[in-house]
RNA sequence: GGCCUCAUAGUUCAAGGGAUAGAACAGAAGUUUCCUAAACUUCAGAUUCAGGUUCGAGUCCUGGUGGGGCUACCA
């Protein structure tokens, strides 16, 4: 069924034509919702067609609208407001359109098939010398939602995580466990895995900065300190004898780094995310040399005399990127070359989306630009999903000196919150205990979830922890208990064992507050695409809220149950049952599940 | 210095170039013999500044101010 909007879109150019010659594009036609608190369904802002018509807007809005009526018939009635002309769309209309989309699972979202583009999402991609913290929270939740819209648009998804498990970061942990550990493990001392690690990292820094005060006590500039500082010194050796694969080096790094998986899993698992497959970039750190050497050979690199290796890229009004050291080692940028060139030949993908920080912007720029230096066409199809900064009311998180809401922290004082509300409430006295807590938890990352969620990504955002979250309000849980008020409706019509069925009647009269929820349940689809392409969950978090709004107006004021009228009993309980499905699978685009009761 | 980015009620967030800039929290005032009051209803309150483009600018352009970021032989 052709929508209603691309009916009266192209009934407009027609009616241009047929009125004042005028041929102009279905682009120029600018139609759009009504706003809600005026009259009418689809608005056509005349304005733009005056120079076709050469009439005044009043004149204009009349003859496109009287056409418009008697060409389309849902279209009852329109009235023109200040050069705006209003649409009606007729009752029936808006019951046909339900009765054709009630019964539609996953509504609004697109099949896959054979044909669909491929694409490889990576997130996450931790460190793993300390715990994750608001920031990582962020970037989880965005690299799942997106992943899972960018399905629901009708893409494959391939999730991916690169884990960061080397180098001089992991070393300093190491070194702080060796000489101040005794010796201790998560088990020894019932402490998580990444926790521990994260704590010898900052143990690490506080002797090393205290070895630079030292030094620079004794006159030694601070630059220099930075560099002579012992720690420093014996992090380096470090690493150097990781690169030549120490067997006790490598197995103080295997075990520490298992710690941090384990402590890892569990966060993730909690924060309810999942990937199809892990890499680790001390299995890939190497692979970009072969494609330096490459350009190197075709001329599209330059080797200075250290040896060190070299983009020109001043032609592009950036300057030279190192890709290789003078020693021959590799960096970053050399790194994610070979990881790009390595995903790309085992996926061949359409769409690569890195989700990394927005003070990345530079390396990802830099890394596409290199790509298609070197020959690589499918450059082009990298993206960087760059997002804001978390920052706390005193300014930003720094993990160095542990000044950071801790992941876990965070999810369990969400929690606790949850179960000092709900106990307040008393609506779950006669739960039993482990229902109790997975309600509680439900409730606490739906709260946690929104809340980071509902902000467009590409804004840094700002968390106060003893502020920020609440449950009521513009909320995850506020929306929650909408959809536990509809199923407790829905339990209740069966328990009464009330006759609830419903068909489409043509004639059946419809509240103003049912006419609205269809609208906007009507704008979904094309809603749901775009957050697709533009990959912002936010987009989403609006729209559910504004629906559940307007449910809540509906519940308030019309009865459902208590309706005697049969008809419309059936079509409310029927619409009621729609949007807890509507809530619930919009809702598991952004990671947040519901709760039966609350 | 150069480049990128953000700026909307007291606070945290909305607003595909379109009508009277929406919400929530905080503030003021109401609604429970009735489908869960984590709800609903009402009041009060904002586009950083100066130009420009346009029939029309919170939105686009130029400049100023203010915040954040990047500009490593760290990742």
């Amino acid at each position: 069924m052709l929508r209603l909007e691309d009916r009266i879109t192209q009934v407009t150019v027609e009616g241009m034509q047929a009125l004042y010659g005028a041929g102009i594009d279905s682009k120029q036609v600018p139609l759009q919702r009504t706003r809600k608190d005026l009259n009418g369904d689809f608005t056509l802002v005349v304005f733009p067609l005056l120079r076709y018509s050469k009439k005044s807007p009043e004149e204009t809005a009349t003859e496109l609208g009287g056409f418009l009526q008697e060409k389309i018939e849902e279209i009852s009635d329109f009235e023109i407001v200040k050069g705006f002309l209003n649409l009606y769309v007729s009752n029936e209309y808006w019951s046909q359109f339900f009765a054709s989309v009630f019964a539609a699972p996953r509504y609004g979202q697109v099949q896959l098939d054979d044909s669909s583009e491929k694409y490889v999402i990576e997130y996450s991609s931790p460190n793993t010398n300390k715990p994750l913290h608001l920031g990582h929270i962020r970037n989880n939740l965005l690299g799942f939602s997106v992943s899972r819209l960018v399905k629901a648009g009708g893409k494959k998804v391939e999730m991916v995580n690169l884990v960061n498990d080397r180098g001089i970061h992991i070393c300093k942990s190491m070194i702080a466990w060796k000489k101040w550990g005794d010796d201790a493990t998560p088990e020894s001392i019932g402490i998580k895995g990444d926790r521990i690690v994260g704590d010898f990292y900052v143990l690490f820094d506080k002797h090393y900065r205290s070895e630079i005060k030292t030094l620079v006590d004794n006159g030694m500039s601070e630059e220099e300190a930075a560099k002579k500082a012992p720690s420093i010194l014996e992090a380096q050796e470090m690493l150097r004898k990781w690169e030549l694969n120490d067997p006790e080096t490598i197995s103080l790094w295997e075990k520490m780094n298992q710690w941090v998986y384990k402590g890892f899993d569990e966060t993730y698992r909690k924060l309810g995310i999942s990937f199809d497959k892990i890499y680790y970039e001390s299995q890939t750190y190497k692979l970009g040399k072969e494609l330096v050497e490459e350009g190197l050979k075709n001329g599209h690199l330059i080797r200075k005399d250290d040896g060190s290796v070299w983009a020109d890229l001043t032609g592009d009004g950036l300057d030279e990127k190192l890709l290789l050291r003078s020693d021959g080692t590799s960096v970053y940028m050399t790194q994610d070359l070979g990881t790009a060139h390595q995903r790309f030949a085992e996926y061949k993908f359409d769409k690569q989306i890195y989700v990394v920080g927005n003070e990345q912007i530079y390396h990802f720029k830099v890394l596409s630009l290199i790509l298609n230096k070197l020959g690589y066409a499918w450059s082009d199809k990298l993206y960087h999903l760059s997002y804001g900064m978390v920052e706390l009311p005193e300014g930003k998180m720094k993990s160095r000196e542990g000044k950071v809401v801790d992941a876990d922290d965070l999810i369990a004082e969400m929690v606790a919150n949850a179960e000092v509300i709900s106990q307040e409430l008393g609506k779950l006295d006669d739960f039993p205990e482990n229902e109790k807590a997975d309600i509680y938890y439900r409730i606490a990352m739906g709260a946690l979830k929104y809340f980071i969620l509902k902000v467009d990504p590409q804004k840094t955002m700002l968390f106060n922890p003893r502020e920020s979250i609440d449950f009521t309000g513009n909320t995850g849980p506020f929306i929650q208990y909408t959809y536990v008020r509809i199923r407790s409706v829905v339990r209740k019509a069966k328990e009464k064992g009330l006759n609830v069925d419903y068909s489409f009647d043509k004639n059946l009269e419809l509240d103003p507050r049912e006419v609205n929820l269809l609208k906007t349940v009507y704008t979904y689809p094309e809603l749901l695409q775009d957050a697709g392409k533009q990959l912002s969950p936010a987009m989403i978090a609006n729209y559910v809220y504004e629906l559940v709004k307007e449910f809540n107006t509906f519940y308030q004021h019309i009865p459902i149950l208590k309706e005697a009228d049969l008809a419309k009993r059936g079509f409310r309980l029927a619409l009621s049952n729609f949007i807890a499905n509507h809530i619930q699978e919009s809702m598991l685009l952004l990671g947040i599940e519901m709760p039966e009761r609350m």
